[in-house]
DNA sequence: CAGTATAGTGAACGAACGGTCACTTGTCAA
DNA sequence: TTGACAAGTGACCGTTCGTTCACTATACTG
C-alpha cells in the first residue's frame, strides 16, 4: 500500500506537472486529485522539489531501460514496406503510451528551468531518434535496401520530421489521424528518394 | 514615459515567463527587474494575467506582421548555393534575435494551457517555415534547379530538421556553432538529393 | 499659476502556498 | 493481546502570492 501511494504520487505529478508545470501545480491539487490530503503527501516525499526530482529520476531510469542500451534496438526492416509498418508501429506506441506522452509535455515545459529536464529532452525530442534509426538504416543500406549513404545524417533526415508530427500530436491530439497520414507518406517519400532504383 | 514602461513590463515579462513560465514569474521580481515596486505594474496592467494576454496579443500580431502575408515570402534563389545561404541566413537570425528565441521559449513551456499559445505554436514549429519553404522549393523547381516533386512534402521534409536544430539552440545554446554546421550540412545534402543530375 | 492627468510608492489585504505536527487508524509480528 | 510502525488526517504555521488603495511626485494644459 505504501509503495503503492508513492508510484500513484509520482504518476499523478506527471498528469499534473505535463499540463499546467511544476510551478503551476500545488501539493494540494496533487492530493486531491488522488484521494488524500495534502498533508499525506509529506508522509511519502519530503517536499514538492523532492516529488519533481524523484520524477525526473523516474523518467531518466525509464528512458534508460527502453531506449539506453544497443539490445533494445529494433530489428532491421526486410523490406522498405518494413520500414514504413515498423515506423507506424513506433510512432503509434510513442503517441498512445500515455506515460511517455505526458512525458515529452512535462520536458517541453520544463526543458529550460531544469538542467537534467533539458538533457532529457534532447534524447527524447532529438538524439534519441536519430541514433535508433541510424543503426536500422545502416543494416538497410547493407541489405542492399537503400542507396549506401552517411547513416547519422540520413537518419537525422528521416527521424526530425517524424519527431515533428509526434510534437504536434502531443500539442492537439485531435489532429493525430492527420498526423499519422503524414508520418506515413514521408516514410514512403522517404524510401522513394533514397531506396535503390 | 508611459507607453515605453507598459512596453518595457511586456519584454521583461517576455524575458521572465520564457525562463520560468508564466506560473513560475511573480509580479514582484518582474516589477523589481524594471526598477519598480509591484504595486506600479497596476498602473498599466489590470492583473498578471493581462500581461499575458497582451504578451500573447503582442507575439501573434508580431508573427503576422512579419511571416503572415504573401508579401514577406523570400525570393527565390538562383543556384542550389543560394538555398544554402537562404537558409543560413534565416537560421541565423531566428537564432540570434533574442525576441524571437523568447517568443520560442514561452510558446514551448505554455502550449498546452493556452489555446493561443497552442496554435501560435504550431505556427512557430511547424507550418510556418514549412509554407514559406514550400514557395522558396516550388519556384527552384520552376528554374529548373530541383527535380520536380512535391513542394509541400519536400518543405516538410527540409524544414523540420531544420526546425529541430533551432530547438536545439534554444534549449542548449553552447551547441548553437554545432547545430549550425548540422544546418548547412544538412542544407547541402538535400540539394545533393533533389537538386538536378 | 492653478488644475488635472499620469506614473510611481509603500503599506496593507485576503487568499493560497509549501510545510509541520500531534493525533488517529489500520496492519502485522512477537 | 499487545506493541510497534507506517499511512493518513486536520488544524495550524509563516511566507509569498496577486491585488488594492491612499498618497506623493512629476509634467503637461488652460
Amino acid at each position: 500500500m505504501a509503495k503503492d501511494t508513492k508510484e500513484r504520487i509520482l504518476m499523478k505529478a506527471l498528469e499534473l506537472f505535463s499540463q499546467n508545470g511544476y510551478a503551476g501545480t500545488n501539493v494540494r491539487e496533487l492530493a486531491e486529485a488522488l484521494g488524500l490530503v495534502k498533508s499525506s503527501i509529506y508522509k511519502h516525499f519530503e517536499s514538492k522539489e523532492a516529488i519533481w526530482n524523484a520524477l525526473l529520476d523516474e523518467m531518466i531510469a525509464y528512458y534508460g531501460a527502453r531506449f539506453g542500451s544497443p539490445e533494445h534496438l529494433p530489428p532491421v526492416p526486410d523490406s522498405p514496406e518494413g520500414l514504413v509498418e515498423m515506423t507506424m508501429r513506433m510512432v503509434n506506441f510513442t503517441i498512445h503510451d500515455e506515460k511517455i506522452v505526458m512525458t515529452r509535455k512535462v520536458l517541453a515545459i520544463e526543458q529550460f528551468r531544469d538542467p537534467r529536464a533539458k538533457a532529457l529532452a534532447t534524447k527524447h525530442f532529438l538524439t534519441g531518434l536519430t541514433q535508433m534509426f541510424a543503426h536500422v538504416l545502416q543494416g538497410m543500406m547493407d541489405k542492399g535496401l537503400l542507396r549506401q549513404d552517411d547513416p547519422k545524417l540520413l537518419a537525422f533526415a528521416y527521424t526530425a520530421p517524424i519527431s515533428a508530427l509526434i510534437h504536434l500530436c502531443d500539442r492537439e491530439p485531435e489532429k493525430t489521424e492527420e498526423a499519422l497520414k503524414q508520418v506515413e507518406a514521408f516514410s514512403r517519400y522517404f524510401i522513394l528518394v533514397h531506396g535503390v532504383r
